[in-house]
DNA sequence: TCTGGGGTCCTAGGACCC
DNA sequence: TCTGGGGTCCTAGGACCC
């Protein structure tokens, strides 16, 4: 018997959720990204005008792009100025994450009707499992692997009908495969990849596409000549240990052979919860004293909210600081009690703080919760009782 | 037109305990 | 006083992912 995993993939994600609301947008290059303050106004008329590229002013970034807007270069991560300067006539909409996570959970749920469990690989994505499945292992006509096939496309059709949104599926027998694959025939896509077809369609492909290879990996691997997954099935072994170590370097060998056992993951404890804002300017923890304090208190504040929300305390606090050089800096401390209180919170961030390098500016400040248990199975910290005896440096 | 926000996992050194 | 080895926890940084 074959074993087959999906790896499935909505396309265009925040995009698409997008058009959905605003359908006059459909085939005009659109940028989803850069905060809240530039909405659709609603014209006398009942037209709607939409904010462009080339009025944005600040530091957000593309989280999102149409397709249209791809082709001007227009890719999710990219400075909103600088995709500005690629394409400014294209629509900026501002990012709505509570809609994204509806229609999240609405092809999730879509999903769930076919499947007895997925694996959640975040909001746009999931893996799971068709081995079991009645015609899963059967041919249709010529077609070997037709029944996982068919499978699979009354799931693409299921996820359409219950969100209107289109999604790309890969099938293969793991999921380093099956995630490579769902990317190849986008948007819309439906791909089936066996061992057999590894060196047609995997090898001729960019090493950065295996997930685990990222910049710094590929560009190391780039110096050494190794550009496709090809190169690097065809490279030594035993030299991919010497130059990144045992662990990364045997499992480079073997992701490059398309093998790879890790089983799916179908439930999750979250590990840590953070909240952490990007300022407009660069603040100095001495002359924006005033400023960075409210602010601090408020990511406090929110982290806690989120703690309460999900019904989990926290043992370990740290704070991120995100140099105006871009190095991040981080201090964490571990107390004596579980919380999830945000003054509580705020005292040990404190802590933290008076531990970090504060002579440079920064740009970034993030208050993060870690080693969390469910509420009821912690004695809950009293709250802050020695609030405001410490010196912090804001 | 420099680069968001929310996560996971790994490594590595030092403290501390047996 | 000196010699160990093993195990766990804490902390900081970094790579990577969506």
């Amino acid at each position: 018997m074959r074993r087959w995993i999906a790896h499935l993939d909505m396309d265009a994600f925040f995009a698409s959720v997008e058009l959905l609301r605003y359908p006059e947008l459909r085939g005009q290059p659109v940028v989803v990204g850069g905060g809240s303050r530039h909405p659709p106004l609603v014209q006398p008329d009942g037209t709607r005008r939409f904010a462009r590229l080339r009025d944005y002013a600040g530091r957000g970034v593309a989280t999102t792009a149409t397709y249209e807007a791809r082709a001007f270069g227009v890719h999710s991560g990219i400075g909103l100025m600088k995709a500005a300067a690629l394409a400014p006539d294209a629509v900026l909409l501002p990012t709505d994450f509570d809609e994204y996570k509806r229609m999240s959970r609405l092809f999730k749920q879509a999903v769930l009707e076919h499947v007895a469990q997925i694996d959640d690989r975040g909001i746009d994505e999931i893996y799971f499992e068709l081995t079991d499945l009645p015609g899963a292992q059967d041919a249709v006509g010529d077609d070997p692997h037709g029944g996982v096939r068919a499978i699979a496309a009354r799931i693409q059709q299921a996820v359409q009908a219950a969100t209107g949104l289109s999604c790309s599926i890969g099938l293969s027998p793991n999921k380093l495969l099956s995630k490579i694959c769902s990317d190849l025939e986008k948007p819309r896509g439906l791909t089936v990849i066996t061992e057999a077809d590894i060196a047609a369609r995997i090898w001729p492909l960019p090493a950065k596409r295996i997930n685990g290879i990222g910049p710094k990996a590929n560009a190391k691997l780039d110096s050494l000549g190794l550009r496709t997954i090809g190169d690097l099935a065809a490279a030594d072994p035993q030299g991919l240990i010497e130059r990144f170590g045992r662990s990364y370097g045997s499992w480079l060998t073997e992701a490059a052979h398309g093998r790879d056992d890790r089983p799916l993951s179908y439930s999750r404890d979250p590990k840590s919860i953070s909240r952490e804002t990007t300022f407009e300017r660069d603040l100095h923890a001495k002359h924006d004293r005033e400023e960075l304090g409210a602010l601090f208190t408020r990511l406090c504040e929110r982290l806690a909210d989120d703690l309460k929300r999900k019904g989990v305390v926290a043992k370990s606090v740290g704070v991120k600081l995100r140099q105006d050089d871009f190095r991040i800096v981080t201090r964490e401390l571990t107390m004596d009690r579980y919380t999830a209180d945000a003054a509580v919170i705020r005292r040990h961030a404190g802590l933290c703080l008076k531990r970090m390098p504060l002579e440079r500016r920064f740009r970034l400040l993030g208050v993060r919760a870690g080693h969390l248990l469910a509420a009821d199975q912690a004695a809950e910290m009293p709250a802050g009782q020695e609030e405001g005896q410490l010196a912090l440096p804001f």
